[in-house]
DNA sequence: TCTATATTTCGACAAACAACGAAATATAAT
DNA sequence: ATTATATTTCGTTGTTTGTCGAAATATAGA
């Protein structure tokens, strides 16, 4: 119950189903979600902690840059599942496709200017 | 969208995913969940138009009664996804299965009874 | 070591939300 | 008609939550 409710009380905010979604794809740091969302760091940051404490992303450290991505396929049911749902059924949502368009835009950039540029906002 | 995160929402609060499951095994009216989870009626109300909100929960009325009970099967995928999963990693929780237990004590009293309790207390 | 950078933690604030009781609505029974 | 009952709506209150900025932590590079 209380994996359950973890789960649905990540996905009960809107910004944390488009950061799921935009994992699709592949991980990203910390820095390009926030590059993407246009909200503070630290914002980013908790809305990535409550994703992973109901296990709905892995991170891996890689120097100063910490990267997340969705959990692998071996995963509990109940968060395939789950993550399974979302996909399916945001995946021609408006918000999310421009999500995507986004990204590419910022997957071209170098991340660490991009990191740069966030800091001296 | 929209209708992904009325079912999130809907299904981040603990009490709503019990009165979900309660309603699995049949219609329930509102007097019986509320004399189920020791709420107000007002409250059971809220949490009943949230559930309907997000399309978890059809609603039937007779006389003074209105009757809950868990959509048809024609319901769109995302619904029934949603339920199906709530379903399938709730079933074994022992919050959920004592919910199953106190139901069917309440089921063995008279509804019209049960209801004049709830109003004079 | 010292500085720059990437992320998280903490404290504050406002918005959203769950809960209640009282009042309103609707239906049944007398 | 009047009363009783079942549910909903409304207004209030306390709690949770999303957001931010500042400070803390950690790592890389000079």
């Amino acid at each position: 119950m209380r994996k359950v409710m973890n789960i649905t009380k990540a996905l009960a905010d809107e910004n944390r189903v488009r950061v799921l979604m935009a994992l699709r794809d592949g991980e990203l740091c910390v820095c390009q979600i926030t590059e993407m969302f246009g909200l503070a760091p630290s914002t980013v940051s908790k809305h990535l902690s409550i994703l992973h404490g109901a296990g709905l992303v892995d991170s891996r450290k890689n120097g100063r840059w910490i990267y997340y991505r969705l959990p692998s396929l071996e995963v509990p049911d109940v968060i395939r599942w789950a993550i399974d749902w979302v996909d399916k059924f945001t995946e021609n949502d408006p918000r999310i496709l421009n999500d995507k368009k986004l990204l590419k835009k910022i997957l071209k950039l170098d991340a660490s200017k991009l990191c740069k540029r966030q800091c001296h906002k």
